[in-house]
DNA sequence: AAACAGACGGAACACGTTTTCCTAAAGACC
DNA sequence: GGTCTTTAGGAAAACGTGTTCCGTCTGTTT
């Protein structure tokens, strides 16, 4: 026992001012017991005066429930990572839960330290996300999981994933629709899964319009302007498809340097909705947004229903949402 | 007492297996008390056999503390929180502390509703942090507090902000130092502090070599690239201090457009230094980097010192860092 | 008036740990 | 050999809450 930190009042205080037990205070205050109202207004009385917050240590032991979950990420700094944690603290802090914030940086050193800290806490629930859509292995600890953007290897496992395939999908059916039949598709590496995904599928949607094969570079302003001046010697194109926002937006740089206009020569689509980039660009992007605000609150739903008892879901999609802007539609 | 949670070991089930009493135990396990080593290590063993960890939350409830401090945050979102919570958080895990995130999005109602919930928690101590420079009102709460970034308007509090001033005053210098004498400055609303503090230091450094008024707009790229459409009219001018990053690109993008080559015929410097935009931009921008994360930790660090103790620091100012590329230096 | 039911509230214990005493055994000293 | 000190470990209380169980008191019914 350290020294005393600040000192509030605990439940005795009040059971004492309002001149009762402390059992009955604490059933006065949580509305349960068989109370008089009068006698559940008195204590409830004392406690406003003594500005009493009931103790969430000794009611968490009471409980057998911290009212906390643990939020394990790869980096923090990602802006995929960033609204996921939006999405789920806001999900959970309806519940009265706490969200504590794990950021392993990619080192497994630190993940299980933070593994072991969070189950020291006895945190009731962990959402495990990373910066990447490459599944990854499950950890094991004795409390329910749900992992986010980046599933687990075990299929049993909770997943929340969003929809890729069909967000590549929409994007070229929205080319299409604009009368587009000769598409082009700029995006990251081979080595990623997003971008083997949504290259697949975007050959898939465009079918006989897809000219050339996807061009695999990095994610970057960098290489969607390079990959412009690769398009330009091979041959015409109308569309360009793009596994980014960044990528898009160097593209559109490109294409304005070159005189041709977008969309009006060539219509170009993103991916990410990130706003930084969609909105930024010239002209602002038709993009895929990820919902991943979305995606965190409803990891977090089924977190709160696997600690309620619920058993794992499996692997859920979630759709994406084409935003169509200026890059394919002009103004 | 609601349903048992997932079961897991608890000291009296380690004191059974090695034959102690539990108070044995947990002085075997912490290292305190008298104990033969034999006894010692035989506990330790029991212990490892179990896979025991000690539980938290009645550790919290002995030890008066709750090994947990609150992070409250007007916008996660925003690029500047995030860097600050990284090293806030790093600085926090060093100490086997836990950070607990609370997203208010500028809600004064969600941000009562967080204050209430940590202290029901019994936090430690918390850390404010938020969207702008300007001060913001204290929280009144029985734990101790710091201030990051926007500094509390109470000056006994303890506040951690950059020195905004400083960096300002470096990149004039630099500037000065190339030889640049023919300066502009362009930067964001007069309403924000940062805008205002960061010109009135720009003005004091460059002292005659400021051309004209600074320009106050928006901060983004497309007030950089109107700027400068403005500056050209106005007369010549071989730099341009931004206040941001992002009308730095802005500016950078137009002068190109014109065909002013960057640095040769006009230098560019930025502020802030995210990666986004000075590393994105063509070409790459000197600029001065806030040193976000080291401001988080510096932060933690002081908070760490509160509740061990310490006294309120004041405001403590943090110096600025200058990155020069190749936006003033060339290739 | 006696028996009974129901309303009300308190005593005690549980949650899991740490810490403060306290006791028994073992050794040291005269 | 008796007293004193040291060592090793245990019993109990503390932290703050929630809940179970039980006793009392009031009012109703026969």
């Amino acid at each position: 026992m350290a020294s005393r930190g600040p000192v509030v009042p605990r439940i005795t205080d009040v059971a004492a001012l309002a001149g009762v037990s402390t059992s009955t205070a604490s059933k006065a205050l949580n509305d349960t017991g068989q109370l008089r109202e009068e006698t559940r207004e008195r204590v409830r009385r004392a406690a406003e005066q003594l500005g009493f917050t009931p103790d969430g240590r000794g009611r968490a032991l009471s409980s057998g429930r911290s009212y906390t979950v643990g939020l394990i990420t790869t980096d923090s700094s990602g802006r995929f990572s960033i609204p996921i944690m939006q999405g789920a603290e806001d999900a959970l802090s309806a519940g009265e839960m706490a969200l504590v914030l794990c950021d392993t940086r990619d080192d497994a050193l630190r993940e299980s330290h933070y593994l072991r800290s969070l189950v020291a806490r006895r945190v009731d629930g962990i959402i495990v996300t990373g910066r990447r859509t490459e599944p990854r292995a499950p950890i094991d600890v004795p409390m329910p999981v749900v992992y986010a953007f980046s599933p687990s290897t075990d299929p049993a496992d909770t997943s929340v994933v969003m929809d890729e395939y069909g967000g590549a999908t929409s994007a070229v059916r929205h080319l299409l629709s604009l009368g587009r039949r000769r598409i082009a598709h700029v995006t990251g590496p081979a080595t990623h899964r997003s971008a083997v995904v949504r290259a697949a599928a975007t050959a898939a949607a465009a079918g006989d319009a897809l000219i050339g094969e996807p061009l695999h570079g990095e994610w970057s302003e960098r290489w969607g302007r390079h990959a412009v001046d690769v398009l330009v010697r091979t041959g015409d194109v109308d569309a360009i498809s793009c596994g980014s926002d960044q990528i898009a937006r160097g593209v559109c740089d490109r294409l304005r340097e070159l005189g041709r206009a977008v969309p009006d020569d060539v219509a170009v689509t993103g991916f990410d909705n990130w706003s930084v980039m969609a909105l930024a660009s010239r002209p602002p992007l038709t993009t895929v947004d990820l919902r991943l605000e979305e995606l965190g609150r409803r990891t977090a739903r089924l977190l709160l229903e696997m600690i309620g008892g619920a058993a794992p879901s499996g692997v859920v999609s979630l759709p994406t949402e084409l935003v169509p802007r200026e890059s394919t539609l002009g103004t």
